[in-house]
DNA sequence: TGGAATAATAAGGTCAACCATAACATTTTT
DNA sequence: AAAAATGTTATGGTTGACCTTATTATTCCA
C-alpha cells in the first residue's frame, strides 16, 4: 500500500468522522460544524477523499468512513490520544486545553515518535478525557456507554468519556464537574429539546442536550 | 505587540537565519540551499517577511534578521531544541533523526506547552547537537566556538556542536563519530577546497568543506 | 575594465483548502 | 401535495507558498 502524505486538513476529516461517527454516516452538516468550515467546503473535501478511496458518499444520506478511511482515522486518534496523556501526565497542562494542544502535535508525529512515546507512557488505553487509545495495528474496542443525551429522568450514570473537543466545552464541563469517573443523576429534563437537570459533585448543573451527546456514560442501578 | 500567527514556513526561514548568521547579513542562495527551495522563491518570501518586520533585505548584500525577527527565531529554536532533548533523552529517538523529528513538532507548540516542557526536562542548556537554547525571554549566550572548516592541519579540537540539521548530514557525522564532545585532529587538508582529514575515534575521516563548516569546535592546546 | 558569476525582479503558472453566492435536488414537515 | 428545510453542485474568488523561464542589475575577478 502506498503511504502518501495525507494533509493535517485529511487528518482532520478524518479524526472528526470517527469521533462522531464511528461505523455510521455522517451528515455533512455535522462535519461543518466540527470541523468549522461551510458546508460546501465539505463537500468539496469529502469528493477529493472520496478521490482517494478514504471515504464514501452517498448524496443526501451521508458520509462514511472506507476500511482504508477508518485505519488512517484510528491511526491519528491513537497520536493524539497519547500525546494528550503526555501533556495532562507530565506537562501538567490544563485538562479542558489537552485536546486542543494535542491536536496540534498530532499531526507533525512520525509513526517512529508515536510508537516510541506509547512506550514511553507505558501503553495507556484511555486519553484524560476517557477515549480509549486505538492500538498501533488501529484496533479498538469502542466504549460500551450511551450518551447523557439519552439518559431518562432519575437516572444515575458514571461518566464514562467526553468525546467533546473545543477547548470552551471542555472547559465548562470541567468547571461543572462533569469528567470521567463522577457519577451524574437526571434530576430533571426539560421539554422542547432543553436541557437535562444533573445533580454532580454535590451541585446542580444544567447540561444543554447536544452537549449531553458527548458526555459518554453507563448507567448505575440503583 | 500584535501576535500575529505566522506560519511554518515563516518560521523555518527565519530559524534558518538564525542558524546560519547569527547577527550577519545572510546571501539568499545560504537559505535556498538549506532551505531547499529557488532562490527565486526565497526572494519573494524575503519580501513577505520584510513587510512584516520581521528581516531586513539589502539587495546585493544579504538578508539580516531585525530585533523582531531574532526575538521569533530564538523562540522557535527554543521549542525546537527542547523537543530535541525529549526525543532523544525520553523517547530514545536516533540522533540523527532527532532534528527532524522535532521541527515537525516545533512548529505545533504552544507557548504554554514550551515552558511546561522546559520545565520537564529540567530546564536543559543544550540539545543533543550540542546548540544552546536560547531561554524564555529569548536570551542566549552562542557558543564560543569556530567551525572546524577553519581549523589548521595539525591541530586538535573538541567538537561543541553540530548545526547541520539535514538527516543524512547527521547520519554521515554520527557514523564517523563527530559527536559533541569529541576530540579531532586535523591530519591533512586537500588543496583546492578540498576535504579535511581528521583522526577521531581511532580512525580517520575525510570531510568536506561544507560539511566542515557546521561542525562547531574550540582549540585544544597541545 | 570587461566578462563571468551571482543576485534580483518580472511575469505567469500550480496546488490545496478555504470562502461566498446562487441554482438546483431531495427530504421532511405541515 | 405544497412549502420549508436541508443537502448538493456550479461558478468564481482568495491566499500562501511554491515553481519555471526570462530579463536586468550588480559585484567580483582576471
Amino acid at each position: 500500500m502506498t503511504v502518501m502524505h495525507l494533509s493535517e486538513s485529511t487528518e482532520m476529516y478524518l479524526k472528526a468522522m470517527a469521533e462522531l461517527g464511528g461505523q455510521d454516516a455522517i451528515a455533512a452538516a455535522r462535519l461543518a460544524e466540527r470541523l468549522n468550515v461551510t458546508p460546501v467546503s465539505v463537500n468539496e473535501m469529502v469528493r477529493r477523499l472520496g478521490e482517494q478511496g478514504l471515504v464514501s458518499h452517498i448524496p443526501y444520506k451521508g458520509v462514511r468512513l472506507t476500511k482504508k478511511g477508518r485505519e488512517v482515522a484510528c491511526n491519528v486518534l491513537r497520536r493524539q490520544r497519547l500525546w494528550e496523556c503526555f501533556l495532562y501526565d507530565h506537562l501538567k497542562i490544563e485538562w479542558s486545553q489537552v485536546y486542543e494542544f494535542a491536536c496540534s502535535l498530532e499531526h507533525a508525529t512520525a509513526p517512529e515518535v508515536t510508537e516510541a512515546l506509547a512506550g514511553f507512557l507505558g501503553n495507556p488505553q484511555t486519553c484524560p478525557r476517557g477515549n480509549p487509545i486505538p492500538a498501533a495495528d488501529g484496533s479498538f474496542k469502542p466504549l460500551d456507554a450511551m450518551p447523557l443525551s439519552e439518559a431518562k429522568l432519575g437516572e444515575m450514570a458514571q461518566v464514562l468519556a467526553v468525546n467533546a473537543t473545543a477547548t470552551d466545552v471542555l472547559k465548562y464541563l470541567q468547571e461543572k464537574n462533569i469528567l470521567p469517573g463522577r457519577v451524574v443523576t437526571v434530576i430533571e429534563v426539560a421539554p422542547m429539546q432543553g436541557p437535562l437537570t444533573l445533580h454532580v459533585g454535590g451541585k446542580d448543573v444544567a447540561l444543554g442536550l447536544s452537549m449531553a451527546e458527548f458526555v459518554l456514560v453507563k448507567k448505575i442501578d440503583k
